[in-house]
DNA sequence: CTTGAACTTCGATAGTTATCTAATTAGATA
DNA sequence: TATCTAATTAGATAACTATCGAAGTTCAAG
């Protein structure tokens, strides 16, 4: 989530790459266009435009031999939208909508409503272990799969919504949300905890 | 202009900034704080910090030795604000507002809406000798004062404006807008055309 | 005036990346 | 098939910068 924001930042953290930007914003352009506007051989062009292409910010369209790129004015405006949106209300955001699907979700999200401050920070942690699984379970939306993530990234990641990361993180090892090894840990499939898990 | 757009996307374009805009969205920070919360050494947070600062995104207060650090709502909202508007947008908005201060500006105002498009590119350069300073003054926003410009970049800046970069450059010099030596170029001041210069 | 704590500044290092040239792919044309 | 052009890929280099430890600064308190 916050990922993809990293990467529309790197993405415009570059003069060329803004300026190529303004350019298509206006039609457009075949990577030699660009390279005569920008002073710059093509092999950069073409540099920058794989990395807006990454994020489906450009699109290309073949005519012969040469390439008509052009903005997405779409997706830059998705992903500009998520910039607007300040920091405090994504935080916020993070509080799971009210309750919608059937059952499990449903009283997972009544917990929270009682745990989860306005500002997306953890009021206290559930005695109820129950309970504290709805509030792990929410946790884990800040780990993606397929990650590995160090010790201090983990904490980091726990302190934005509570003080006591250590026993937040012992209790996401405990209920086999979050797996560890050698100081290093990684999110466990769903079906290890979503379901079951309350044995 | 797009200076600071750049600059802002810069300073957000990095994983522990962004984790730190997110702890500053939900409160004060002290430095060992934040050291805490990303698991980073004191001297870098201050850089990060003062990074931050100098975009007049975070705020500090000082107590005793210790100092709480903010985050500026108004002054990500603002600089935000810049990267929602789209590319072509901000290519339009180059154009000159309408007549407002008194004279020469006024004369200028009227002159550029005829020859500048809506999405900032020239229409045609214009014949008369007079109208075309007005257009050179008006492609004179794009050059910063104190600063180099090779060639090349000269070329790009003009060229997102219209194609013949090589006479509108000869232009600029011709009307003593711009100095060149050694293929480097940079601005001249304002007094040398702004007022007069029609000799 | 010394000690201690919270920061900042300095200098060095390592990782990242924008840019270039050279080589390669792929479409069009003869 | 051979050739020309547009673009991408590969490899190398140079510039930038996030991070650290060590040294310096500032403030408060004995």
């Amino acid at each position: 989530m916050t990922e993809t924001l990293l990467a529309f930042f790197k993405a415009m953290a570059d003069a060329s790459r803004l300026r190529i930007v303004g350019l298509l914003a206006q039609g457009e352009r075949s990577v030699q266009d660009l390279a005569k506007a920008l002073a710059l051989k093509e092999p950069t062009i073409s540099h920058h435009l794989a990395i807006l292409k990454s994020l489906g910010l450009v699109t290309a369209r073949a005519e012969g031999t040469t390439r008509w790129h052009a903005l997405d004015h779409e997706a830059l405006e998705r992903l500009s939208k998520r910039v607007l949106q300040p920091a405090s209300e994504r935080a916020a955001r993070q509080k799971p909508r009210a309750a919608q699907d059937g059952n499990a979700e449903d009283w997972d999200a009544k917990v929270l409503k009682n745990f989860v401050a306005a500002d997306g920070t953890l009021k206290s942690i559930p005695a109820a272990r129950k309970k504290r699984g709805a509030v792990l379970r929410w946790l884990m939306h800040d780990f993606a799969a397929g990650r590995r993530y160090p010790e201090a990234e983990v904490n980091a990641l726990i302190q934005t919504h509570h003080w006591d990361s250590a026993t937040l993180r012992r209790e996401l090892i405990g209920h086999r949300m979050l797996a560890r090894k050698d100081r290093m840990y990684w999110r466990l499939p769903e079906t290890e905890w979503k379901a079951g898990g309350e044995a």
